[in-house]
This record gives structure tokens, sequence and C-alpha cells, in this order.
DNA sequence: AGGTTTAGATACCGTTTGGTATCTTTGTTG
DNA sequence: CAACAAAGATACCAAACGGTATCTAAACCT
């Protein structure tokens, strides 16, 4: 009746998008009923509060994040470019209206504290996942011979996203992708460091 | 009467507290109220508003914390001692109850939007003195020939920055020092790369 | 076509929000 | 000690908050 799962979606695609720029506390739902032009009674239809809300738009902006990431490193085919497909990913962060207010990891570990665990849990969640995926890329690096094979991957993984978020921050703060492009250039060299 | 200027003082703290804790717009003026004792009346004596609390706040905060990251510089003597510093600053964060709440820099920068335009331009100056303190150390040591002379500062004063603010949010997620460890001991090999 | 289901709109609820006007209490000063 | 100024408490306000009960209308099924 009037396709139930797209309006889902639309409310799951615009509240993320909101609670991604303005924060999840600090969006309401009447925000979200002016952003998608619903009402409220077609909101909490689909969504049994608001902090249900809040989970399943992160969870739907975090499969989409880690789709097209995964799909940019699929692509790639040599240890290096695979880094690079996650570097270009990164640096594009900013300009790409898909993921409009900078890095959800980052917003959203930043913003939950203890009281919001449930936030916390997937924020946390999501940088495991992160942190996973970069590991995978430095072990199948050592088992195809491209990559030392005495590295600490756990240390290496840290430095990617750290620099990486951390850089992220800065350029969105400063409002240009110098700080990002830095980033990105030094764990180039880093990368290569560990190279064969 | 009732000393004016230290109730204004314990404001500042404690509203400071919960700002960087909970976020500023999820901190409600009664919150403050019942962290400091006091009514409501007697915060909008001091404060014109909630935005001019938030500020002020903020203000008091990032004085604190050049503050004590400038003494802690200004102890160590060599180059490589006083980045040293920085890193110690930074690695013990999380465990000072004085920045509780992680660092102020990242949490206000990702908070706000263009709508808080005032809170946006303080975090915008944070990073710019924390960035300008940094480059000079790199200055100073190629002045005293213990840098080489040919980097480029404003590179490595990204990098130091960007890894160390990536490395809090990730140990303060993670809930342990692994990352900022990690991010201060690649840091570390960075700095020596540079040394002469 | 008609009845049933259900997506969505409307109207409302109690609570909390930032903010203010006013009153009381405290400290200072002549 | 009395008068005054200022610090803080009390009581209130309109607006916005998350949430719900109810009503309307659109789509499905037989």
């Amino acid at each position: 009746m009037r396709n139930a799962t797209a309006t889902k979606q639309k409310i799951l695609i615009e509240s993320a998008n909101l609670f991604n720029t303005q924060g999840y506390k600090a969006t309401s739902i009447s925000d979200i009923t002016k952003a998608t032009g619903l009402t409220k009674g077609a909101i909490y239809r689909h969504f049994e509060s608001k902090q249900d809300l809040e989970q399943q738009a992160l969870r739907n902006l975090s499969r989409l994040l880690f789709s097209n990431l995964g799909s940019s490193i699929k692509e790639a085919k040599t240890f290096k470019t695979k880094f690079d497909a996650i570097f270009e990913f990164f640096e594009n962060y900013m300009e790409s209206p898909y993921y409009e207010g900078g890095c959800p990891l980052m917003n959203v570990a930043v913003e939950v504290d203890d009281s919001n665990s449930v936030l916390r849990q997937q924020a946390f969640n999501m940088l495991a996942q992160l942190r996973a995926s970069i590991k995978v890329l430095f072990q199948n690096g050592i088992k195809n011979k491209q990559v030392k094979p005495d590295i600490d991957i756990e240390f290496y993984a840290t430095i990617v996203i750290s620099s990486l978020e951390g850089g992220i921050m800065m350029s969105k703060l400063e409002r240009n992708k110098n700080a990002i492009t830095h980033c990105v250039k030094h764990l180039e060299m880093v990368i290569q460091s560990v190279s064969l």
C-alpha cells in the first residue's frame, strides 16, 4: 500500500543524512518529517521509537558504506592498488553527497557516550569491521609476497585508520582537502615502506 | 557577594565537562544546574544565553588545554623531547579527568555544523593554534640543526595532528590505549625520520 | 465491486527545552 | 546599623520535544 518498503527506505536515507550532519540527538522527528515530506504518524508506523530509527539508519548507512568501500577494494587487484582505492575513497569522502557530514563512524563515535549503549556498540562494530578489512589486505599482501612478512598488522591497520579519520576531521573543519590529501600521501609512503 | 567570579568559574568548568562528554546541544541547562547545584536564575545571571555559555566554556577549556600542553612542551628542551611531551600529553588524554569525554577539539569539530558558526570558528581557531604550535617546534628544530632543513613543515604538522586525533577517537571507542599508543609509536618513528 | 487491511495524516498528550520576570537573600558601604 | 546593590532562588512562559490514539484513504483480495 503506497509501497511501504520504499517509504521506509526513504526515511532511513533522509534521517541518516540528517543524523550524520546535525547529530543524532540534535536531529528531531520534526526535522525528519520536513526532509521526507511525511508526517510523524507515518514515521512511527515504520519505527518503534526515535532510538530505533537512529539504530536502523546507522546500520543502513554502515552497510552502504562498507558495500561501496568493499567493491572499490575488490576492483583493485594488487596490494598497493587496493590501498589506493581505500585512500581515494576517504579522500573523496567530503565531496560525496552520499556521506554528507563527514565520516559516519567518527560522527557516531564522538557523539555517543555510555548512555546510548546500542549506538555505541554499532560504532564499535563499524570500527572493528573497518580494521578487520584492512588487516585482511595486509595478510593477503603477505601471502602473495607483496608485503614484508614480519610486520605488525594490527599496528599498521591502526595507523591507517587513525590517520584517515583524523585527516577527514581536519579537512572538514578547514573546509579544504589539504589535510586528508597530506594524510593519504603519508600513508602511501607507509604502505610503500612495508611493501616488497 | 557570594564570590561571583568563583561561581562563574564553577559554572564554566562543570558545563565544559558536560559539553565535552555529552555534547553541546545534548547538554541542557537543567543538566548544568544539577552539576553545579545552582539554579537557572543563577546561571542566566552570568551568561546571556546557552550559546554564550557554550562559547565561554569552550574558550575556557581551550585555554586550559593549551596552557597545560604549552608548559609541558616548554619543560622539554630538545626537539625530540618536546614532541615526546606532546605525545605523552595526548596518550594520557583519556585517563585525565580534566578532559573527560575525549579531545575537546575533535568533539566540537564533529558536532558543529554550519548553523553554529561561532562554535565552529572557535574549533577552527583551536586547530590553527595547535598546528601553529607544532610548526614552531619543527622550525626551531631546523634552526637548531636538529631537523632536516628541507622538510615540508605543514605536511608533518598535519600528519602529527591527524594521527593523534584519530588515535584518541579509536582509543575512546575501544576503551583501551592500544590505538593511541600505536599512533604515538608511529609518530616517534616519523619524528626520528626527519631528525638529524 | 465491496470489504478488509494498512500506509499515512491529523490532532492531541505530558514533559522538557531555553529563557525571563520577580522575589529573596547576601555582602558591601556610608 | 541602615540602605543599597548584586547574587541567587522561585515561579512561570511559549515553543519544541518524543510519542500515541484516532481518523482517512489507498491498495489488495475474493
